[in-house]
DNA sequence: GTATGGATCTTCT
DNA sequence: GAAGATCCATACA
């Protein structure tokens, strides 16, 4: 609680192969307002691969993912649930990184009275579940991560480098088999255990 | 504790 | 008109 914020991670952190942002990101913490966590899971997306929105190439709901690096992507699934992304690579590049747990680590009275009294599992345990504790709507779409609203850190210096497990992403049905989700090793704050050992 | 089905909205074909 | 990167409540063992 009393760490201070590290300077934002800057844009270049994230103009790089979206895998590699993907597992650089497990550990690093994200800010919105007063409330704040660690990241503990995440995906990676690319053009590429069919899961990925930016598959299908440039429309009016991808733009965002071709956009320059650093940037939030935030949209809507399933007609309930705001989703947080991390736009990557070079502009032109549909990739992102989505933040699918956090380890939360501050505002947490601020969440409940936002999702619910739920225990600090439950508060950022899932894609959907984070955004609504951090506050993160469809507004934030495009914002910058290096200085808009939403922010992201580098580690602590207490936070010791984790083991990072890969796995297969969860709650797709094309390109299932890509071994894209990266998770710190042993968390107890991830959406859903790693498959296997 | 595990399993199943419903809710709800934006975007694209 | 249909699909989609989810979460929650309820039912049953």
């Amino acid at each position: 609680m009393d760490a201070q914020p590290a300077p934002p991670l800057p844009a270049a952190f994230y103009d790089r192969p979206v895998t590699e942002v993907a597992r650089a990101l497990i550990g690093c913490s994200v800010s919105h307002g007063e409330t704040a966590g660690v990241i503990v899971e995440t995906e990676a997306y690319h053009q590429s691969e069919a899961a990925c929105h930016a598959y299908v190439g440039v429309t009016r709901r991808t733009a965002t993912l071709f956009g320059p690096p650093g940037v939030a992507y935030v949209y809507r699934s399933y007609g309930i649930h705001a989703m947080l992304n991390a736009v990557c690579e070079p502009e032109g590049v549909g990739a992102a990184v989505l933040i699918r747990a956090l380890q939360p680590l501050a505002g947490l009275g601020l969440m409940r009275a936002r999702r619910g009294p739920l225990a600090d599992r439950q508060l950022c345990s899932g894609p959907g579940k984070l955004t609504i504790s951090l506050g993160i709507g469809l507004d934030l779409n495009q914002s910058s991560l290096v200085d808009g609203p939403v922010q992201m850190h580098a580690p602590s210096a207490s936070w010791r480098e984790p083991a990072v497990d890969v796995d297969r992403r969860i709650g797709i049905t094309k390109a299932a088999e890509l071994p894209w989700r990266f998770v710190a090793r042993n968390s107890a704050w991830l959406s859903r255990p790693v498959a296997r050992a």
